[in-house]
DNA sequence: ACAGATCCTGACGAGACCTTGACGCCCGGC
DNA sequence: GCCGGGCGTCAAGGTCTCGTCAGGATCTGT
């Protein structure tokens, strides 16, 4: 059973997406704007999106630019504009396919079963482990000691943003883009609050971190 | 530089594709007919096909079965019709996209490079060596005899526009414009005091350096 | 509508970082 | 030999960034 995430503001097309995909076998959740669809993607892990480029809010490229740096699923692009350069543009943003409007919904089926097959074998194992806590990134769930440990949303978009990339710098623009989206790339404060509280909770010594590690000026890097 | 193999038995179109392909840094070799394809696939093993479904000899799904039980690269299906059920059939029986005729030129570019993107989702870390220490670009991390190095902002901008062109002298300008911006292209001062501390954290020899070499007057050079 | 959780925002001390100036060295030109 | 320019080193000042705390605004579920 696959997961999706339909975002798209228009409730018409919304609500028949989500008939025809349930009746397809999908699981699907829906958001109606850019920042709203970054977020749920982050929380959601869905296993394919479906993007409708059309947004009140943010431009459907920007919301690929988000997605990207993390997502690794198919991206299914909708759009009402037939232009060969908005195809050219989204699909070297990072989508997968380009679907214009009005479409066929069995051929939209098929196109995410093409999607599908060549996308996931995913191997790898979504725990990340440390001596002292453990991430699960399919579950969503944290324990440091083998104690559940509840997490705010925020705090689990760092946290989550952070251990994909074990041992790599990940910058402060590519945080907050990921977990508040793009408008909010300045916004360093954000980070060190929330860093704050991620390390209350799992570090054994907040005040001396051993796995959420600050490089300043830069961004910040876990280490497994 | 990835091999394409172009089935199609209009020799207008084939051409016009074999060109633009080139000019894309593609090599291309083409079939005229499902046998030959078959044929040539087999023996040639593309990166990647595109797939006319208006074959003289077989139905393009029979090619596209035929090919699909060892071909494990993208197959791009071209074909006159638009109907979906031909869409549908197509990408059920293997096809990872599909595009109707006429089409344009760039957005078939567009779907190849997407198509590959998935293909190969594991760009491997540019990491730099040299006998005492090794930079990783991607990462963002600095180790010396297996010991990582805290590097600051400017200390790191410095190094890595040195380190990605291996041998190759850069100027004083360059480096400046690129870490400090284009305000600051006489501030050549910058560069003695940084590049000591380069120097003073990575080369073994701070006063008699092997791998951060000064060109008096001109800028400096990364030798591994 | 209410209560609790969660998020945003401002202030402040501590520390890291960048800039700047001074000084000595080496080398080539006069 | 004397001089000047470019280079390397060092240290100190000022600026920016970081971590922390807490109060108020906002959101969520009942």
């Amino acid at each position: 059973m696959s997961r999706v995430l339909v975002v798209d503001d228009d409730p018409q097309l919304s609500r028949a997406l989500r008939i025809t995909l349930r009746a397809a076998g999908y699981e699907v959740e829906t958001a109606g704007d850019g920042r709203t669809a970054l977020r749920d993607a982050a929380d959601q892990h869905p296993d394919l999106v479906i993007l409708d480029l059309g947004l009140p809010d943010l431009d459907g490229t920007e919301v690929l630019a988000g997605l990207r740096p993390w997502f690794t699923g198919p991206v299914l692009v909708l759009s009402a504009r037939a232009d060969s350069q908005d195809k050219v543009g989204a699909l070297d943003a990072g989508a997968d396919d380009y679907v214009s409007k009005p479409f066929d919904m069995s051929e939209l089926l098929a196109r995410l079963r093409a999607l599908q097959r060549r996308g996931t074998p995913e191997p790898e194992d979504p725990i990340v482990r440390t001596d002292h806590f453990t991430v699960d990134l399919a579950a969503r769930q944290v324990t440091v000691d083998g104690v559940v440990v509840r997490l705010t949303p925020t705090e689990w978009g760092l946290l989550s943003a952070l251990v994909r990339t074990p041992g790599r710098l990940v910058s402060q623009r590519q945080l907050l883009q990921s977990v508040w989206g793009p408008a909010y790339q300045k916004e360093t404060h954000y980070l060190r609050v929330y860093m704050g509280q991620l390390r209350r909770k799992l570090e054994p010594d907040p005040a001396q971190p051993r796995y959420l590690h600050t490089e300043p000026g830069m961004g910040y890097r876990f280490t497994p």
